[in-house]
Order: structure tokens, then sequence, then C-alpha cells
DNA sequence: TGTACATCAGTGAACGCGCGTTCACTGATGTAC
DNA sequence: TGTACATCAGTGAACGCGCGTTCACTGATGTAC
């Protein structure tokens, strides 16, 4: 994690690894078979973490107003940012990174994770007679909106700590324009 | 370009690319000082690409409907990256990838593009009195939508060509959403 | 409690290979007078 | 029109290095009887 955060993973290297972990690099092999097994196990272990973390996000979410608890899961999402910033850079940088079968997992994981979201929002009264798949289209931009400010966030740290209360207000505010305009989608449906 | 559109800039080598264009590794050093160097400067082509390619699918947005423009720039943008699929997928791997030059080059254009929008949504009659802030907000938003459809797009396409239409319509429901969001959010200014 | 064997993480030498970069060079094209 | 020189893309040999992977090995820990 430690190599991979800075890096892409393509780049870094068997000895490397080996080197990082104290062994020699023959040893390696007796814990995976490939570098690609090692990423794919890599992501598995982040994504434990990353679906861990949402789902705290939004326990309370259920029979409560949308908003007042997106803003409220943004706050957790950024504080486990920080926790755990090696796997988030790795996540976000290989998301759509050189090796398909790290990609294939991370995107597979992320649709686990907008269909949980989905039906976390079914719950809410405003949304109960949303067609499932608008609601699945809703939980998606959700999602991408938090993920492109954490991404954000880990390519900008670079520069002054405003930028985060900066990354922070603009997702709120392009949070709440969603939600306004779920409540008309929805007054259109009926 | 061949080269980068499958695997991470930062897995190539300069042997590989003297080896593409058919010059011995050391005529490279003729042309670019560095690997970095080359990056950077296919950032620059590709995004003169991007840039034209969105301007063109925003030529006619002033004194129109956003909604019916946005879903005609989506379908001039994604024939746009059919036609130039090989820098499309070198900038959406590289916007988080291994080098920071070039996630630096990525992200000045696109906050450059995202600037551009927000003028031309400045001239819409429904977001005429909108704060600056606010309509910089909105078109980085309608952007990362369309960079996520462009992702999506570019990752999937091993699937069958049924999966590119459920993109665009899942990414014109999503704008739907937004544009709607935007109108309420206008009403409540005044 | 003692003996025999299996399992398993790690070792270290060795291999052939592609890498980035150096150097002195060639030969074609452009420019000055 | 001819001569002299500069520029510039490309050449090819050579270097030292880190790489992934093979192989036979060691020695500690666990298991069976």
């Amino acid at each position: 994690m430690q190599l991979v955060a800075d890096r892409s993973f393509a780049s870094i290297s068997l000895r490397e690894v080996a080197r990082g972990a104290g062994i020699v690099p023959t040893a390696f092999y007796r814990h995976f078979a490939s570098m690609e097994d090692l990423g794919v196990t890599l992501v598995e272990d982040s994504m434990r973490v990353l679906r861990r973390t949402l789902r705290d996000g939004r326990r309370d979410l259920a029979a409560r107003q949308a908003l007042p608890t997106a803003q409220n899961s943004l706050a957790i999402l950024l504080r486990h940012v920080h926790d755990n910033e090696a796997q988030f850079r790795f996540l976000v940088r290989e998301q759509h990174g050189g090796i398909a079968e790290i990609r294939r997992a991370i995107d597979t994981e992320l649709r686990l994770f907008s269909k949980e979201l989905a039906i976390d929002l079914s719950r809410l009264p405003d949304l109960a007679q949303w067609q499932p798949e608008d609601l699945e289209v809703a939980a998606e931009l959700i999602v991408t909106i938090m993920l492109t400010a954490v991404a954000d966030l880990l390519d900008n740290d670079y520069r002054g700590p405003g930028v985060e209360s900066e990354i922070v207000e603009r997702t709120e505010r392009q949070l709440v324009m969603v939600f306004l305009g779920m409540g008309r989608w929805r007054s259109r449906e009926d």
C-alpha cells in the first residue's frame, strides 16, 4: 500500500514489494502467484474498508430527509479518506488504471455499492414510489459525485488546507442540486 | 498513443516508444528531453482535441433551453470519443494516474473547460441571475457526469453494443435530474 | 513423552533480458557569401 | 552557380542495472502414532 500510494500499480516491481516486506524476491511466490494476483487482493482489502466506510455513512439515512444525511455522509466519508489515504489513492488511481483485472474488480464493487445505496434511497418517504431503475440512476450519480470529491481531495492536497473546505462546499452544493432535481423528478412521475 | 491506449503511461518504456516510431532509442532524445516531457506533450495534444470536441458540443447552447442542448452535446461528445478513442483512454487513465506533472496538466485543462461551460450557462435566460460561483459548481457537475460517461463507455466496451445506449440513457437521466435541480436552485435565489 | 515425517516461509545463487543513457559517428538538408 | 559550413535526425556499440523466474536448499513449526 505504501508503494502503491504514489505510483501506478503497473509500475511497481515484484522485487520492490519483496524489499518492502523485508523478504527475498523468491519468497513473494509463497504468498501470491503473480503481481496481478496481489493487485486483486489489494482491491478486495481496500474495498472492504471502503464499503464499511460508506455503510457507516448511510447507517441512519432511513426515515430521515435525504439532504442533511447526505452532508453527514460526505463528512464521514472524507474523515475515513484521511484515515485510509493510501487505500483511497490506490482505488482512485486504479479505477481506470492499466490492469484490466483490477479495473473490473473495482467496478464490480462500486456497482454493488450503488445498489445498496439505491435500496436505502427507496426507504425514503419522498422516493417510495420511484421506479427501481431511476433509484439506481440517482444512486450512481451520488456515488459519482462523492468519488469525484475524494479524487479531487487526494489530487490537490499539496495545496493549502483551505482546499478541503472548498471541495466540501462545492460537493455539498452539487448534492443539493441533485436532491432538488430528484424532488422535481418524482413530481413528474405522478 | 497506440502504446498508451491500453497501458498506463508510467509503464511504457522509452525503447518501446522508439521501436514504435521506427527509430533507434537514442534518437528519442532528438525530440523529447525525457518520457515525462513526452507525456505532457501528449496531454496537450489530446486536450486540444478534447476542447475542440466539447466546444463543438456547446456551439449552439446559447439562447436555447439547457436540456435538449445537453443531450445533443452528449451525443456529439460520444461520437468524438469513438473517433479519438486512444486519446480519451489516455486522458481518463492519466487523470488520476501515476505521474504528477501529467495529472496537473489534465486538471488544469478540465478546469479551463468548466469555466468556459460556466460562461455559456450564464447566457441562458433561466440562469441569468445566478452567482458566478454557483454557475461554476453546476458546470463542474455537468463535466463530471460527462467524463464519467466517457470513462464508463471506454472501460466497458468489451461488452455488447447495448452497453452504449444504456450508458447514454443513464447519463441523460442524470443530466435531467441536475437541470431540474438547477431550476429549483434558481428559484431559491430570488 | 518421544520419534518420524509433512508443511511451509524464507534463502541465495544464477539465468537471460530489456532498460536508460553515454558517446563518437554519419549523411542529408538548409544557409551564407 | 559553386563552395564552405551549420544544423539536425538518426546510427550503433557499449555500460551498468534492476528485473522476473528457476532451482535446490534450510530450518522452524505442526501433526500422527
